[in-house]
DNA sequence: AGCTTGACCTGGAAGC
DNA sequence: TGCTTCCAGGTCAAGC
């Protein structure tokens, strides 16, 4: 799934073609994704307007005039695209049998610049879910969360009061949302890579015994901001169905360094390794054995 | 308590 | 061609 940057880009397609449109209709295609849709949630969108696309974490976060907001993941193969610009009614698939098979949810809207047009949510694996609350701030989904990677409060003494005597792997400790927020397999293992940090250490081994951060904290800081970053400028990355708001793909899958790389060589300047595969916590990670160690 | 595994789903790629 | 197996951007509950 969408990431930390696949989750951004979709909310800056988003952005301009929903703040300030009305919702005129909704149409749900099944009851349930991996949760069911709200008892509510038609009647609580229909005739709303949108009055922001927020995000926080991998969540994307749309207001309304109600002052309610739906909070929205796309678990691993969800999306939002637009389809029949400038039609007043709803596109001739939803009156047959030939309805997409996996466009579970669709939004007429009427914008005050761009005219009508349907937004859909489609999610083959429906990992994904929508909910709506009034204050998202209290939702389960977001009050556990860790900061947020590219605020001042992810820092090296964060992730080292975090780490403290954590035995786990740095890459699965990184994958935990509690402690930063955002992070998955793919950014964890280039953020990895760039810092030269292996993937299987003990994230406690970054701590020292006064509690204060190694150097090599502080670099993985630095690594986690910089592959985000870039990953946000580019688009995000496009792997299978990862698609933005205006159908286009990501572009940072081709700069990764080592995630999908295996049997590679490492990219880092006169290093020479191979990327290798392993399996952490039943999922894939991938790493240079000769220039990832531990610090 | 902390950490790992399995389950949730579908579809595409690879192997035979 | 067709069948089987494996794998996938996430998260949570259950198991050790």
């Amino acid at each position: 799934m969408p990431e930390l940057p696949e989750v951004e880009t979709v909310r800056r397609g988003l952005e301009p073609w929903l703040a300030q449109a009305r919702i005129e209709s909704v149409t749900l295609n099944r009851a349930n994704l991996r949760f069911p849709f709200p008892k509510d949630l038609v009647p609580a969108l229909q005739g709303q307007t949108i009055t922001s696309v927020g995000r926080r974490a991998k969540y994307l976060l749309i207001g309304l005039s109600s002052g309610q907001t739906v909070l929205s993941h796309l678990g691993m193969t969800g999306s939002y695209r637009f389809a029949e610009h400038g039609i007043d009614k709803p596109p001739r698939y939803y009156e047959t049998e030939n309805v997409p098979k996996h466009d579970h949810m669709v939004w007429i809207i009427d914008h005050p610049e761009h005219g009508k047009s349907h937004l859909i949510y489609a999610d083959p694996r429906r990992f994904g879910f929508v909910d709506l609350y009034d204050r998202p701030e209290d939702s389960p989904y977001l009050t556990g969360l860790g900061p947020e990677p590219l605020s001042n409060a992810f820092n090296a003494d964060l992730l080292a009061a975090a780490f403290t005597g954590k035995k786990a792997p740095i890459k699965a400790a990184l994958l935990d949302q509690r402690v930063v927020a955002g992070l998955g397999n793919i950014y964890v293992a280039e953020a990895l890579h760039r810092a030269h940090i292996l993937p299987t250490i003990q994230a406690g081994s970054l701590v020292t015994t006064r509690g204060q951060p190694k150097r090599a904290l502080e670099d993985l800081v630095s690594a986690v901001r910089q592959v985000l970053v870039e990953a946000i400028e580019v688009g995000g990355s496009t792997l299978r169905d990862f698609r933005n708001a205006e159908g286009g793909n990501g572009y940072f899958q081709h700069r990764f360094a080592v995630y999908d790389r295996e049997g590679e060589p490492c990219p880092t300047p006169m290093c020479g390794g191979t990327i290798v595969r392993i399996v952490q916590s039943g999922r894939s990670t991938f790493y240079c054995p000769a220039c990832q160690k531990q610090p």
